[in-house]
RNA sequence: GGGCGCAUAGCUCAGUGGUAGAGCAUCUCCCUUUUAAGGAGAGGGUCCCUGGUUCGAGCCCAGGUGCGCUCACCA
């Protein structure tokens, strides 16, 4: 067979389709249509005893092969983990032969019975065997072995990381603990979500294309609807939207999916990323704080079996409650300057202390927000809620009850970094017309953060909205901290990469 | 966007101006309980790209591309 439709050719891929093609000429089929298996390779370790000299059918790709002439032990590796399996000539007859013709890669369905070597290594000495797949690619060789204390090292590991990113289907294969943060990761989700529907929350979904894009203050992704001839945005946040559910009396409702911000890319970034947003009616922050202590040890502990965490080589308790911050308070603590009665010079100078330089044009929330940046957030490192936020960065938070220029909001942070942001919702129309004016006016000034004036959410607001307190978590965040892994590349299957060349 | 670093065989990596290297993987031969199996032999390269310096560049210089780390911004 001629090499087809596959550009990057070299020996190795050559030497594939000649065998291919012989194992065509022999009569086998190398690309099947199913196979049953019954069996997996984990629960047949764990299973040994019942098992012992019992037939199973397995399927797997195939990560090693120790050739003896006439036998042969190859590792196959399937959804659970790996297991060896003993072939011989004598047992399986013509398939031997072409089992010479297979490589590191394949995939195969085999049929045998379970036993344990000589050397003590549960494995399945094969009866019969069934190429399922054929691999023209040459997958990277990783080898394992054990020293004295039982850990495993691993050799010619693969780990060019711009490869692992832009072929995370090899990256799965040959690198088993990424699947395993992958399966984590799922399971944080799935339990999320059974722990909201428990407290009788509704899932919905709500348009990715909006007209007018708002509930966060970030930059936007532009697109073109061709029939209505109308540029829509990529949303940035869920929150309007949930809102008029709110509205329209869905008493508590919540949406997990993606966001897109066009903002620029880091170990905490990636332009699309997983959002979970909430919003429960007749309740207030504090009630939503609780609630997310609850929802987080639900999480750990379903999912981990435990609240306590090593993170970045820090261990991190999530057993509620968690440590209660004031915005206010802690920056007076840290600094001695009481932000409620300071002014912008004097918040200026600050700032500079903390080597922070911000444009003329900057509000006193927003340096207040900084500063609380530079000289608070580094030193959180267990998880807390940071509380009462200046009304200029919180256009849609209800004013503080008892304090001035506040607004009711909290931010779940964790090792300085942000895990989760609620608040008391605003429902006071007019009050979200004035907010929309002066975030207006921030527009116009420069901020293209700012919101835009979504005249449809107010019209909604005008109708009667209920209190309501609401709440987002970015799950890739969350994911990061509960499987400890550096980067939100780490847990994001296909995280946005320059395209190739 | 700024600074620093990296790019050599399918994978992991050596190679500081003079014939392109190693281990694993691949191929041939031997080997029916091995496990980084073993023994004997062989093949395999756009040294990221484009220019420059030089008698001669994987190596030095300039520009570019991609990636990583870090700072800034952001969730």
């Amino acid at each position: 067979m001629e090499n087809q439709n596959i550009n990057d050719t070299n020996d190795l891929i050559k030497r594939r389709f000649e065998e291919l093609s012989q194992l065509y000429e022999k009569g086998f089929e190398p690309f099947a249509y199913g196979y049953d298996v019954d069996s997996y390779s984990k629960s047949i370790k764990n299973n040994f005893e019942e098992l012992d000299q019992i037939n199973v059918k397995i399927a797997g790709r195939i990560m090693a092969i120790r050739r003896m002439g006439k036998a042969s032990f190859t590792t196959i590796q399937d959804k659970e983990g790996r297991i060896q399996i003993y072939l011989r000539k004598d047992d399986v007859g013509d398939e031997y032969d072409a089992f010479k013709l297979m490589d590191i890669g394949d995939i195969i369905g085999v049929e045998g019975y379970v036993f344990k070597t000589k050397t003590g290594e549960t494995s399945v000495h094969v009866k019969s065997m069934k190429l399922l797949s054929k691999s023209i690619r040459p997958i990277p060789i990783a080898k394992e072995t054990t020293d004295e204390e039982g850990n495993k090292i691993i050799h010619d590991q693969f780990t060019d990381r711009e490869l692992r990113y832009r072929q995370r289907y090899v990256d799965l294969i040959v690198n088993p603990e990424v699947k395993d943060v992958f399966k984590k990761r799922s399971a944080i989700v799935t339990t999320i979500r059974s722990f909201l529907d428990t407290n009788e929350f509704v899932e919905v979904e709500t348009p990715v294309l909006q007209p007018i894009y708002g509930g966060a203050a970030a930059r936007p992704f532009v697109t073109h609807h061709n029939t209505l001839d109308m540029d829509l945005y990529l949303r940035i946040a869920d929150e309007l939207y949930l809102k008029r559910l709110i509205v329209g009396g869905f008493d508590r409702v919540y949406e997990i999916s993606k966001d897109f911000r066009n903002e620029g890319i880091d170990k905490t970034h990636n332009p699309e990323f997983t959002m979970l947003e909430l919003y429960v009616a007749y309740k207030d922050y504090n009630w939503m704080m609780k609630f997310v202590e609850q929802m987080v040890e639900y999480v750990a502990v379903k999912v981990f079996g435990k609240t306590e965490f090593e993170v970045y080589g820090t261990t991190i308790d999530f057993k509620g409650p968690w440590i209660r911050l004031s915005m206010v308070d802690s920056i007076k603590e840290k600094t001695g300057l009481d932000i409620l009665t300071a002014t912008k010079e004097e918040l200026k100078t600050k700032l500079k202390k903390y080597g922070v330089e911000l444009e003329d044009g900057a509000s006193k929330g927003k340096m207040i927000d900084e500063l609380f940046g530079a000289a608070v957030e580094p030193s959180i490192v267990q998880p807390t809620f940071v509380v009462d936020y200046p009304i200029e960065i919180s256009p849609l938070a209800k004013k503080h009850r008892t304090k001035e220029g506040l607004v009711e909001r909290f931010e779940g942070y964790v090792l300085g970094r942000e895990i989760c942001n609620a608040f008391s919702e605003l429902n006071d129309p007019i009050d979200q017309r004035e907010r929309f004016s002066s975030q207006s006016e921030m527009r116009e000034a420069g901020d293209d953060e700012a919101h835009q004036i979504d005249e449809d959410y107010l019209r909604a607001m005008e109708f009667g909205m209920p209190p309501t307190a609401g709440l987002g978590i970015g799950i890739d965040r969350l994911v990061m901290l509960l499987t400890n892994q550096p980067t939100i590349r780490d847990v994001i299957l296909f995280p946005q990469m320059r395209s190739e060349k």
